[in-house]
DNA sequence: CGTCATAATGCAACCCAATTGCACTAGATT
DNA sequence: AATCTAGTGCAATTGGGTTGCATTATGACG
């Protein structure tokens, strides 16, 4: 039985070492756990400190708090993150999505709920959406990369204001 | 020489005064001359910090750094105030709008610089701007007030993306 | 008017997400 | 294997924002 030329097999074979290596990172064990459980929960957005309690839960790898700070700052500059500030003021972050889906939402600034536009302003947002892709198609056409919409709204819900005594 | 009978002159003279009675806040210095001073200077956002030291350098009157949070933070739950969050995790303040004007604009995650969305997209920008128009339009019939729009493009912009080893 | 409840102010201390400096470790490149 | 440098870890710091509590001033009511 001869050894197999393992060398054959392209070395990363792992999709999330590739795509470590093809954005100029190194593939050491914390950006490997970090880009791969980001990657297994698409379209969820994590605060730095929900990330590092659910890497430590699941891997039993207590990596430090500034070293997942400085980490996740790289993958997000090269694009493999998408972060936003929530309206807490921290900063939450997902694997960038591939398709897109700008849900519009509102804020009320009296209440601080986040809800999403739905129901009456169904037609609207469809609309919304259709005009968004249209941009982001643009946008790609000239070399920007990993991209993501966000669409917000932001005043005093109907709730909020008939207590107020607006007059 | 009669004295003239001053209150037949309705109270609130001032459409500031008139404002801040309208949504059952008291009518101090302090109130008068921050809401004034934003009404004054609109379409530009301030954070705390900026707002401070604009107040002090022009009414020379020092109000108190927590005073000042909380006046911003009572204007802004009555909707008299937009109240966003910047990149920087920063609070910004201005007028509350009367007509809306959603530029969409791009953040780089990268070189963090954000740019309005122009030129190539102009076309879409329009249509994004209609659509939001109606979603708008239907929210304040449903009791909404006092809105903004705020449409964000997140990704990496063209010149990072070439620059970067993306492959 | 004066009285009085309560909204608003001021000060000190505190919270917490995020950053910085520096020594050290481990990927990658030759 | 040697070596360069990206990445790691710890300690200390920054800075926007908050909280508690005593004090002041606004506006409503008799």
């Amino acid at each position: 039985m001869t050894l197999l030329p393992r060398t054959q097999l392209a070395d990363p074979i792992d999709p999330i070492d590739a795509l470590l290596q093809a954005h100029g990172l190194r593939r050491t064990q914390a950006s490997r756990l970090v880009l791969g459980w980001l990657l297994a929960h698409p379209d969820t957005s994590y605060t730095h400190a929900q990330l590092q309690a659910a890497l430590t839960d699941d891997s039993a790898v207590a990596l430090d708090r500034v070293t997942l700070y400085r980490l996740i700052d790289r993958l997000t500059q090269v694009g493999l993150l998408l972060c936003r500030v929530d309206a807490n003021r921290v900063r939450r972050y997902q694997a960038m999505p591939t398709s897109v889906h700008a849900i519009p939402h509102f804020e009320c600034q009296s209440c601080h709920r986040d809800s999403p536009l739905s129901g009456a302003l169904q037609a609207s947002a469809l609309d919304l959406e259709r005009a968004a892709q249209t941009a982001l198609e643009a946008l790609k056409a000239l070399g920007y990369q990993g991209m993501s919409m966000d669409f917000a709204v932001r005043g005093v819900c109907a709730d909020c204001a008939t207590s107020n005594p607006t007059v």
